[in-house]
DNA sequence: CCTTAATCGAGACGGTACGTCGTGTCTTTAT
DNA sequence: ATAAAGACACGACGTACCGTCTCGATTAAGG
């Protein structure tokens, strides 16, 4: 009968898979996913993405690859599964402050954040599997998802709302500008290796950005 | 005294595979040296950088693992190396039309084409195993590194004959928005799919990076 | 897909590995454990001990190194399992013709055909792993082993036999002349590069270990 | 690890490879050979002969592999010249104590010294190497070699020197039984892990060849 | 004394095998 | 039906030694 006793956590462990799940029965469905979602994303924080493996996740969440493939057929779509599942998700609330600059400063710093959590390895581990645009830029969103246009649309309204004080015409600004200052910082992102600060934000929306839809009138 | 100058043949051997090698010889040197980086770069084309193998490359080239090991430690120093000899530089100097969005528009084309010929399943390949900036960066170039240096002096003097011209006033331009054509674009190649068209260019030109420049007057 | 059409054999080839295996499922177990097993047979009498090699052994069963790692962690072992599994074992049942030089003759006669059968390359092999006393000579068997003390035993049956019909006295034969016969025989073997005859055997017996023995009255 | 620590000398170590050449200068002929024998000599006792490498004896030596390999072909060629350097030879005169039993253990402690000294790992790789009889057991020698007839005949003179004395009838004594105690001791040092004590010496005279030598009257 | 041929030193080369690791599939047993 | 456990096929990893070869430096020998 010992030899059913694997498979379950220890007390402590418990509260990181499944905080109220009876310890002497076999996982399954949800239980067990979260398990191995947990367990995916602490082998991702823990190893990077490069040395992140299927085995490792099992390991670690105590259970076999076959379960954890039967869910996610590959390392990608596995990470992109726990990154859902771990990375806080922006509100999604349009910023309306009455003032155009920290309307948009409030919204890129939204996205600074789940981006650092995520990681700059993760996002070229994912783009170099072709996952592509879509999947990947759940989070961080790159560039022409359907996501990317939740975005736009909220930039769009932010800059409705300034049209509104008279301070710009919306209908003039492209969406390559709209996208701007979420390109510029997600490019700073990708390639630069040192955290992004509040200071490069501000720059980009005072020197660029501010200065570009302001000019529309 | 060079005499660590062996195994350099004379310059009719570095052709490429071995095309006029004498055949029954042990190759070495540079003429090995190149049939493996030749070798490693059909196949990086051939499969991709995820599939793209150690072995497979020592198998094209007609040589073994150990010989490429002892010359490139990983994949990645591989590639920098194979792309360093098939990937054509940019030439660096400076366009002068008198036109400045002509000016621009040839340096942006410069850097496109050979960006495009790495691809950028290998640029995030290489980001991902943290060779980070400098290194893999050498061709398309991104940001922060000396050779980025190299590229903004090219439009910093750009800039500067439009400012004899009367154009703008080229001090008041901020670093930023020197880089800003640059990393629009390679944002670009990164992120999306499709190759980077004439069009796009010319958008990022004649409705951000112009605007900008000419507003400072 | 002829990917999975792997790691089962050919009608013809069927009979070496495993008779009366289903032909279409993937081999496991004792199903497998014979097929490499008896490729580590044929690889050991073809190639020789020196030449032979895990991955010779692997392709030959139509497996992996790992597969034949996990179950033999190295060269030595796997052979001295195939010698357990393809080396007839000697009877060992006592002699009793009534006659002590045919119930040694018989006894050596035993010894020497599966030593043979294994060869001498096979046992310098062996010991030159260290694999030492115990193991390697489960079938010739060398000295000291627990091994011997059986063939001691049988030889020490048939001298009391003898002793019952008054030939000699038992008691007086220290264990250096019990194991003389076959000490000799295996010395012959490992030295000698010629098979070991008939009249070898008899010329030990009759010049060496009968006069020993039945001086001792 | 001192596994790495090849390729340096001791000062004492030094004077063994060649000890008033001077420092500056190439070595060649002699000068050279002794140094790779001296370093094939310690490789062999530090490593075993399993492990030593003609890699780690070039190295050892301060020298290269074709210059190991222009003097002798192969490991085990080069490890017979080694020990033919560095095993002292035993002295090949008749023992005439006036007493047969003093005699053959005179000459049996002769042979086990050297034999101890090459060690059994060495003398099994150089079997497993089918060098064969002839050139390997040139120190403790084995079988049927030119060498053999040489202690056979050393060995007949004792023998016919107690003859003289009218211990017992020479001619009526085997090969086989003249060479008895050499094999069995060869046996036992080949098989057994332990070295060969005096006593077992002793007990091989005393139980087996002075009984069966005796008794041919 | 200077040339010539030999051979040393240093190490690259083509090659084989090593033993390990990771992937994704498959089987078996237990729940 | 599916979790758990782990064996299996496959392929690549990076390393170690093998025995050969190339190339320049050194050195002994001969004119």
């Amino acid at each position: 009968m010992d030899k059913k006793n694997r498979g379950h956590l220890s007390p402590s462990d418990q509260s990181i898979c499944d905080e109220n799940h009876p310890t002497n029965t076999r996982r399954r469905g949800k239980t067990l996913e979260n398990a191995i979602l947990q367990a995916a994303w602490d082998e991702l924080n823990e190893m990077g993405y490069a040395h992140m493996t299927m085995e490792g996740v099992a390991v670690r969440a105590k259970t076999n690859k076959a379960t954890v493939y039967r869910r996610w057929p590959s390392k990608s779509l596995l990470i992109v599964a726990a990154l859902h599942k771990h990375v806080p998700r922006p509100t999604e609330d349009v910023p309306n402050t009455g003032d155009l600059r920290d309307d948009i400063l409030t919204l890129m710093r939204r996205i600074t954040t789940p981006m650092q959590i995520v990681g700059a390895e993760t996002i070229h581990g994912l783009l170099l599997e072709h996952l592509g645009k879509d999947i990947i830029t759940s989070f961080p969103r790159l560039r022409n998802s359907n996501i990317d246009e939740k975005w736009n649309t909220i930039i769009m309204t932010i800059l409705k709302n300034a049209e509104k004080r008279g301070e710009l015409n919306a209908d003039k600004i492209s969406t390559r500008i709209v996208s701007l200052p979420f390109d510029l910082i997600r490019y700073e992102f990708l390639v630069t290796q040192v955290p992004i600060s509040d200071e490069t934000l501000m720059e980009i929306i005072d020197t660029i950005f501010l200065p570009l839809v302001r000019s529309k009138i």
